[in-house]
DNA sequence: ATGACTGCAAAGACTTTGCATCTTT
DNA sequence: AAAGATGCAAAGTCTTTGCAGTCAT
């Protein structure tokens, strides 16, 4: 992630689940998946490595779906879908849906603000759930 | 709001102070603001009833945002923007931001799901606190 | 009376934090 | 040795909930 080598395992171990992860992971979930590996890590450490991730721009924060905020290691502009019935969050892939620099600026203008970013989500239910949904029919 | 009145002299202010409200209010600044005109309110009574009209699709949640979750009494497609330093939330005016249908169905074919609804957000800073941080200077 | 609604306070869920300890340089 | 990172558990914040009491029909 870095060539500094200033970290510690255990942040490195954290900053690795997340980038391996195809979940866009909450801190438990990583919490979860490298207590068998680190037996001896704490869910506090967790929290204030994914904290020091997001100052430093390695991680974003998704926002907080069903109580548990999510993260992504992708910080390039892209969309997301988010199934309303697991809470499983999917990248919604290409460049598609992104708005170009007008729009920002027609948001500033009619606002009056300044915008630095914008977040596009869709919601809906996931290919796995709706299965689900089908088969108790 | 609906014609059955069914509903306490409670709830309906605590509609009120939703709909009226130029906000996107907190669960805390509904029960806030309503305290000096019912005493005896109580936050419980305020995030039920919050519970209950977005059960029945009389507000909708924006999300959360600095741990509180705000709501829309406007339940209309618009876009939102948000502001990091205050945390305030206003409209942006006009569906210039709405995405068609086919941007729906393109997410749906990529990513195998159902698409029900989406949220555009946009992050920045906010007139006021723009302000705030120039008298600093 | 019956069902719906509420106050109150306790409980829940997620996250942060203080402090002593352990690591790393 | 100094600075940084962590474990642990307590505290913090926001939200939900159980229960008894209240209100409306």
């Amino acid at each position: 992630m870095d060539n500094k080598r200033n970290f510690s395992a255990k942040r490195e171990a954290i900053y690795r689940a997340i980038s391996s992860a195809d979940t866009h992971p909450s801190a438990e979930w990583i919490y979860e998946q490298l207590k068998q590996e680190i037996p001896d890590l704490s869910l506090g450490t967790v929290y204030r490595n994914l904290n020091i991730f997001k100052q430093n721009g390695k991680i974003k924060s998704l926002g907080v779906f069903n109580g548990h905020e999510r993260f992504d290691f992708d910080t390039s502009p892209h969309s997301h879908f988010v199934c309303e019935c697991c809470f499983s969050i999917i990248d919604v892939p290409g460049g598609i849906n992104l708005f170009d620099k007008n729009t920002c600026l027609y948001v500033e203008k009619e606002c009056g603000v300044k915008v630095d970013s914008y977040s596009v989500v869709f919601y809906g239910i996931c290919r796995k759930c709706r299965r689900k949904q089908s088969a108790l029919r």
